[in-house]
DNA sequence: GATATACCTTACCGATTGGTAAGTGTCAAG
DNA sequence: CTTGACACTTACCAATCGGTAAGGTATATC
């Protein structure tokens, strides 16, 4: 039960820092949602902070090991596109994860100073090689690959965000539609813009 | 110096809601921010609640401003295109309304009964007429254009929230040449993925 | 059988939250 | 000279916030 238990408390505190963000939550809040009191989560975590600080750890974790994972591919396009297969796995897979790093990354002028950049500067670095590797890209600027891998990161995160939202809007039998046409479409959008240039 | 007080108001509204989101500021903070009380705050707009929906509902017709008013085009994937450009200006002047509706986005299912979608659906709507006027993409499903759209929404919206991290990340120097790129290469993007259909 | 340790509780704490009640001062209309 | 609307204040309020202190209970150790 021991180790459970924080492992539990991380994930119910994910979900939730993830859906109403970090003021939205208190830790009274992630406790109930165990049965247990606010003082259990402070008796493991010590703070809010040291919380939200080890949830978003898992986080980078988890990109490590999609970083080192996908790098087995022939062609360098290919691996590109891969690795971004793979991220939107990792979206589908871990829905909150994407809404608690949006969040990060809105919020991260608070804690700019502190943590800073943390888990996304190895693996921005990780897909400009990635792009660099590719011939019509290796004379590329680094920021110049940035603007392009930030198209498709941006493509993928901010719809992996608005699922509620769309179904909201459009229902559900009409967002079924259009969850089987992204993924394809985020694929020729890749090619299409990564064959541009040239 | 009445009215003047009210938009005093939503506009630091606005500025504190995009960067602290809505449970991390109070209206405390929002009085000080014009050398007033929050009850000052509370006179003009009832509750905390209200004030945030005012200052949503000034973004809304900001947004349907720019829908009227970028109608005028012949060729249809100019048409398109120019539209994108106008909300990529629209990100630049006002930089808080992305962070904010990004936020809106994050948190849309806690009010997913109340206000909804609001602004959301008849913009989303207007992109697809404005795509399927494009000969090659009359064949294209509402879902299929959605798709489309969403990937280019994707790639401006997150971009435009990412300043701070970016700058943190690489250095203003770095980040200055990667905003020199960012533009023409949406350009490139859309117009290399829009050709590719057909 | 005493001691220690991990896990969790009840009982508090000061600070802050959104919001109400009851004014105070100003200024224009009658 | 009074009345009343407007813009704002001080004074409160109950509820909740994150966190501390002091236990209680079970299990393992010696």
């Amino acid at each position: 039960m021991a180790v459970n238990t924080r492992e539990q408390f991380l994930d119910a505190a994910e979900t939730l820092f993830a859906e109403r963000g970090f003021y939205g939550v208190s830790i009274a809040a992630i406790g109930t949602e165990l049965g247990l009191t606010k003082q259990a989560l402070l008796h493991h975590f010590g703070s809010k902070e040291k919380l939200y600080g080890e949830v978003l750890g898992r986080i980078s974790d988890r990109f490590d090991a999609i970083t080192t994972q996908t790098s087995a591919a022939s062609d360098p396009t290919e691996a590109f596109v891969a690795y971004f297969i793979e991220l939107y796995g990792a979206s589908l897979e871990e829905p909150h994860q994407t809404r608690l790093l949006m969040r990060e990354l809105l919020d991260n002028r608070r804690r700019a100073d502190t943590a800073g950049t943390w888990y996304l500067k190895p693996f921005l670095e990780h897909l400009i090689r990635l792009l660099q590797a590719i011939p019509s890209w290796r004379t590329a600027s680094e920021m110049e690959a940035l603007a392009m891998i930030y198209q498709f990161l941006g493509a993928l995160n901010y719809y992996a965000i608005s699922a509620p939202t769309l179904t909201g809007i459009f229902g559900d039998d009409a967002y079924a539609e259009l969850d089987q046409a992204f993924p394809s479409q985020l694929d020729q959008l890749m090619r299409s813009a990564l064959s541009a240039r040239g």
